[in-house]
DNA sequence: AAAGTTTGTGACAACGTTGTCACAACTGAT
DNA sequence: ATCAGTTGTGACAACGTTGTCACAAACTTT
């Protein structure tokens, strides 16, 4: 491999003076620093990053832990944000993904590794919004949650605002005019359903209308992340058996809708048209598919990904867990005729 | 940072018989070994990467080059793939995302970063199975192409075999005894709809049916990996007004069966009981979602990035096109009373 | 007992960079 | 003509490793 003595050789001139080139050194004669660039193009140079790691003592590599990356469809994006803004800011991305299964000593043994590249910091991305457990290590080096938090540990976090979420979604509901609400819930033990419920209450009050008047239905149980089973279709028909049947229906997640979308077609009756619905996440194989298509409340995954960088890189270090707002997808299906 | 000189003071003995520990020389004293060994423990000493690279010239990091990762749902599994076998060969991830609507002067920033961290090779995954043109670099050093191939240059590459699939996926139905089938091929400027229309014509020449006689419709059309509209129901209509209306119907893709299985409903019908659906790509968010459960082919992502990492670290350099065969999810809709 | 071999250890150089210091050749002020 | 300051350049050390060589001490073989 070419390295800067081989250019000052080139160049008939230092290696020194080289370097000074490389990092925009003033000091350069004008005409030495156009024969060393033309050297440079010539023989190809790369600059030695582990040369330089070892002068400066910072690799301006910023390590990426995740749990299960693109388990859930979209959490890829919380990737592709955090690559991007480490790009902007001239930092590279390494990636360490943990499988589900693996055990406490795998996530030990990444962070170790990455501590071996000297990464200059350290992001965990949880695949869904949870309380995660974490190696003491990582208080080592500056470091944030995407996606997660930690109970047990100090550290600065990012997670998407799920309450403000679902007060704006049922907020739409409200706008359109309906009075007869209810929301199929999301996985019980899911982190976000709480939270999704209470925006739902808070836009009620906010609307004079009584919480406990509207009813909050689970529509999924199971794992969080694993096994997941839907009973929308029962769900449905309890609902319409009721005297004053909704005419509005938040759905928890977008399964929830397609299967929403799939009971009222066996019902001969339309989203948008005969029901209003308003869903969460914006998977797009679903949202996209869907006719009339999906208004959904979108997972703020890649600009929680940029942020969580942004942060990192900014020496951001208070160890707070900030919200990030979910983005609004206007389609057909909140209407109402 | 503590160095290798730093647990040599400790344990009362020179740098070099650390190093000698470090890397599992046998010509080292028990007694000393256990004094190093306890040393590097106590001080939590952790080698140099960088240090290690300039001097051995390898990084032991492979570059990971994707567009858009994870713009298709699972994409990302090809990236958790190659992490997966990365690791367990002792190897690190460096991920570089390339943005749809980038030029190719990013690709080429992208790729010259990689170089100055001395990748050890390359990946570079794409989107959606396609041709893809490459910055001519990439031949300089060890790489691979995954999900796509490229006609223009030489290189190893890894693509899902469409065709197999697509006859797999018919050789389910005729199995279950159709014999009146009809297949609604995706995108029609996607590399993937002639092959699997070949696939699907493979498997009725098997079963002595004329491949003529067995409709074969575009139900989506657009730019691939862009906007997609799909047109299910006026497909599902006209095929329904035939005098022998089929009785099973291959779906091109998860988001096509999602549109079928709606359509379906509006008629009072059920897949896998009056209409028999296999479909392809296991998009989960919508394959785990439908009822009865979609049987359908699922992209062989993870394999992929598997695959391609093995290749790439086990120096098989041909440059030949591979193909990786995706694998049967069986569902109930594949079924026919 | 002499010679040869093995075992355990350390000195030193090198990898490709950048920071510190030194210095010669100019510039402008006295 | 002398001095101080500026500009452009290079010598050298250092970063943390590992490879090469050397060497003393302990073993084998004659």
């Amino acid at each position: 491999m070419v390295s800067i003595k081989d250019v000052a050789r080139h160049a008939e001139t230092s290696f020194k003076t080289v370097s000074r080139v490389i990092n925009g050194d003033q000091r350069v004669h004008p005409a030495t620093r156009e024969r060393v660039s033309e050297a440079i193009r010539a023989l190809g140079y790369r600059p030695h990053s582990g040369a330089r790691m070892m002068r400066s003592n910072q690799s301006r590599i910023i390590g990426f832990l995740s749990d299960r990356v693109t388990t859930q469809p979209h959490s890829g994006d919380i990737l592709r944000g955090a690559q991007q803004m480490a790009d902007a800011h001239g930092r590279l991305l390494m990636l360490f993904n943990i499988d589900a299964d693996a055990g406490d000593d795998h996530r030990r043994r990444a962070f170790e590794l990455l501590m071996e590249q000297r990464v200059d910091g350290l992001i965990y991305a949880c695949d869904y919004h949870r309380d995660v457990e974490l190696p003491t290590e990582m208080q080592q080096l500056p470091s944030l949650l995407v996606n997660g938090f930690s109970t047990a540990m100090a550290l600065p976090a990012l997670v998407p605002d799920e309450r403000l979420a679902a007060q704006q979604a049922t907020r739409l509901l409200l706008a359109e005019g309906h009075r007869r609400l209810a929301f199929l819930a999301p996985n019980s033990r899911s982190i976000a359903t709480p939270l999704r419920t209470a925006g739902f209450h808070d836009a009620l009050l906010e609307a004079g209308i009584a919480p406990e008047s509207m009813p909050v239905v689970t529509a999924c149980e199971g794992v969080p992340g694993g096994e997941e089973t839907y009973q929308v279709e029962s769900v449905l028909a309890q609902l319409m058996r009721d005297d004053t049947p909704p005419t509005a229906i938040l759905c928890g997640q977008d399964r929830i809708a397609l299967q929403l979308y799939l009971a009222l077609a066996r019902r001969g009756l339309h989203p948008g048209r005969d029901l209003a619905v308003v869903s969460f996440d914006d998977q797009q194989p679903i949202s996209g598919a869907l006719t009339p298509s999906l208004t959904t409340m979108a997972l703020p995954h890649f600009e929680m990904g940029r942020q969580a960088m942004k942060r990192l890189l900014d020496g951001d270090a208070r160890c707070e867990t900030v919200t990030v707002p979910f983005s609004t997808v206007l389609g057909q299906s909140h209407r109402h005729e």
